[in-house]
DNA sequence: CTGAAAGCGCTAACAC
DNA sequence: GTGTTAGCGCTTTCAG
C-alpha cells in the first residue's frame, strides 16, 4: 500500500471520478461498516455519539445521499405519499392538494398525484392486485367515497390512509360537517325572511363525492323544517359542482312561475354560475334574489358572494399529517377531524324582494 | 417428484400463501427463466411469440406486477416524472399540472409534484448533489426561470426536461408568445379608442416567473408605439398575479388625477381584482373603464371579462408528452411549442367614456 | 456499540 | 430464442 487510501477511489475527497457516493464509500472513508453508516444516518439508536458525528460529517463531505430505490427495495418502505383526486384543476381540489403537498415535502416524503375520474378507477388503484403498497406508504383521498373494505385492504397491506371530505369509520378523516353547512345556509336565508329557497346541488348519483350533496341537502331541509319552513322538494336542480352547471340550474329554478327568492348553491363555483344567470336577467344579487355558496373561493370576495367558508388547504395539510403519523406508527384510530366552517356575509344575500 | 409442481408454491394457482408473486414465480410456472419473463413482459425483442403469450398468461393468472423499486434499482430508470410548480393552488398552475398528470398517468408513469417557493429551492432541487435523477426520469417546470446550466446539468444526468411558460434554449418548451399577448391587448384597447392605458403587472423582481411580465410589458408598449400611442411608463402597478394585488393595483391607478381609461391586467385573476375595484367605485366595466385580462379563467365568463385566452391544460399535456418522448429516446432538440392565444371579447371592454 | 453477510426483486450482459 | 449470473445500493438480522 503506497497511500493511505483504499483503491476504489483513485484520489480526492469528493469522488471526482464522477460516480455518486454509495454507502460503502462513506463507510470506507469513516472507517466503519456500512451497517453503522446506515444506522448513523437514519438516526437509529445504538450508535456512539462520536461515531454518528463522524459518519455524518463524512457523508456530508462526500455529498452522499442514499438511493431511494435501493432503500425502498431493502426496507419495504417508499417514503412516498399518494393523493387520489377527482379533478385536480378545480379550486377545491387543487387547494387541498397544495396543502397536503407542503406537509409531505416538508417531511421529506415524495408526493405523488393520481387523477381519478370514476369509481372503477379508484377501486382498481386500491385493489390488492394493483399493489399500490409497492409505490407508496400512504394514500390521501379527496372527496372519494372510500369503503371500509377499501380501508381494510389498505391497512392489511400496511399503507396508511387518510380521507378528506368524506368520513370513513376507523380511518383518519378530515371533513366539514356537511349537514351543518346545509343547516347554516338554511338558517341564514330564513332569518333574512326567505321561505322559498332553491337548492343548487350536485347529482345524487355522481359516482364520486356523492355524500356531500346528500348531507348538505339533508341538513338544509331539516333546518328549514325546524324553522317551520317546509322545503319544496321540486326546488332542486343539479349544478354538477361547476360554473356552467350552476348557471343552468339557476336558470331552471328562476324560470319557474313560483321562482324562489333565494338560492343555496352547494359550492361557490355553482354560485358563480347562479350570479351570472342573475346578471343575464338583469337581477341584482341580494336585492332581487339572494345567493349563498359554500367554500369561500378566492373569487367570491370579488363577486360579493355570501358564503360558508371552509379551510380547504388546512384540510389537506391535516390529512397529510395524519397519514404521516400513521406511517410513523401512530394508532390508526386517530380522531376524525371536523374542520370548522364560518359564515361570511357579503352582498349577495338580503331580505326577499317581495 | 410426486407432483407436477415445484416446491416453492405449496399448492394452488394463485399463490394462496399470501405473498406476492415475484418474477421467479412466473418463471417457474411458465417453465422459462426469469430473464425471459422480464423480456416477455416488457415487450423486448428476441422472445418467441408463443413464449411471450404463455408468460403473459401466467403473469396474469398470478397477478404478477413487477416491483417498481427493484426495477428502478436494477435498471436505473424510475418510470416517474416530476413537476416543479410555484403555486399549485392557483388556477393556472393547477390546470397545467392536471394536463400533465393525465398524460403521465396514462403512459404508466408515476407523477410527482413538488411545490417550490423560491429560486433557491429550485436550484437546490436541480443541483447535481440533490440527485433528483434517482427519483425521476423527467422534470417539468411551470413558469420557473430554468437556466441553460440547469438544463445541461439535468441532461448530463439523463433526466429529461420540458418547461412550460418559459422558453429555454435547447430544451423542449411550451409557452405562449408573451410579447404577442401584450401586443394583442394593446391593439384591442387602442382600436376601441383608448390612449391612456394602465398596466397591471407582476413584480419585475419576482424570483419566479419573471420573464412573463417583462415580455408582456414589452409587447404591450411596442404595439402601442407602433399605433402611435406613447405609453406613460408611470401607469404601471404591481398586482402580484393575485386578486388582492390586482385590486390594489387598480385602486392605485384609478386614484390618479389622470386616471387611465382602460386597464390591461397580465392575468385574469388580477383582472378580477380590478373589476372588484371598479365595482367598489360604482364604475361600470366596459363603459366607464375597460379591463382586459389574460388566461380565460373559468370565472372570467361569469364576470364578462374580455381576455386573451390561452390553452393551459393543453400546455401541461404537451410538456408531458415532450418529456416522455425525450425519455423514450427522442432527440432533445424538439421544436419549442408556441401555444396559441385568442382574444375573447366580453363586456368588460368598450370605447373610452370620455 | 459494531461488523459480516444475507437478502430485497429485478435487469442486463454474456454465453449458448 | 433462452438461460446463467452478477450485480443495482441499501437494510437488517445475527453474532460478537
Amino acid at each position: 500500500m503506497t497511500a493511505d487510501r483504499t483503491d476504489t477511489t483513485p484520489a480526492g475527497h469528493d469522488r471526482d471520478d464522477g460516480r455518486r457516493a454509495r454507502i460503502e464509500d462513506v463507510a470506507l472513508a469513516a472507517g466503519v461498516s456500512v451497517a453503522t453508516v446506515s444506522r448513523a444516518l437514519r438516526g437509529l439508536p445504538n450508535v456512539a455519539t462520536s461515531t454518528r458525528a463522524r459518519v455524518q460529517r463524512v457523508a456530508e463531505e462526500l455529498h452522499y445521499r442514499p438511493d431511494p430505490s435501493a432503500a425502498r427495495l431493502a426496507a419495504g418502505r417508499t417514503q412516498a405519499v399518494t393523493v387520489l383526486v377527482p379533478h385536480l384543476a378545480g379550486w377545491y381540489f387543487s387547494t387541498v392538494v397544495a396543502g397536503a403537498e407542503a406537509v409531505c415535502s416538508e417531511a421529506g416524503y415524495d408526493f405523488m398525484v393520481v387523477g381519478v375520474g370514476t369509481l372503477d378507477e379508484v377501486h382498481r388503484l386500491l385493489d390488492a392486485r394493483h399493489q399500490i403498497e409497492r409505490r407508496t406508504d400512504g394514500v390521501i383521498t379527496v372527496n372519494i367515497p372510500v369503503t371500509p373494505a377499501d380501508a381494510d385492504s389498505l391497512r392489511s397491506r400496511r399503507v396508511a390512509l387518510a380521507t378528506v371530505g368524506t368520513s370513513v369509520a376507523g380511518t383518519p378523516s378530515v371533513y366539514v360537517d356537511d349537514a351543518a353547512v346545509g343547516a347554516l345556509a338554511a338558517r341564514t336565508l330564513v332569518e333574512l325572511g326567505h321561505r322559498r329557497i332553491g337548492l343548487i346541488s350536485g347529482r345524487d348519483d355522481d359516482p364520486l363525492q356523492f355524500e356531500v350533496p346528500k348531507l348538505r341537502h339533508r341538513g338544509f331541509v331539516e333546518a328549514l323544517a325546524s324553522s317551520g319552513v317546509e322545503f319544496d322538494a321540486t326546488l332542486v336542480a343539479d349544478g354538477n359542482f361547476g360554473i356552467a352547471g350552476g348557471q343552468e340550474a339557476a336558470q331552471q329554478l328562476l324560470d319557474r312561475p313560483d321562482a324562489p327568492t333565494a338560492l343555496f348553491a352547494m359550492s361557490d363555483e355553482m354560485a358563480f354560475g347562479a350570479l351570472a344567470e342573475l346578471d343575464r336577467r338583469g337581477l341584482c344579487p341580494g336585492r332581487d334574489v339572494s345567493v349563498i355558496g359554500v367554500d369561500d373561493h378566492d373569487v367570491s370576495q370579488v363577486l360579493g358572494l355570501t358564503t360558508i367558508r371552509q379551510r380547504v388547504a388546512a384540510q389537506g395539510a391535516a390529512a397529510a399529517r395524519a397519514v404521516l403519523s400513521v406511517i410513523a406508527g401512530a394508532p390508526v384510530t386517530l380522531e376524525p377531524t371536523v374542520s370548522p366552517v364560518e359564515l361570511v356575509v357579503r352582498t349577495s344575500t338580503g331580505p326577499p324582494a317581495r
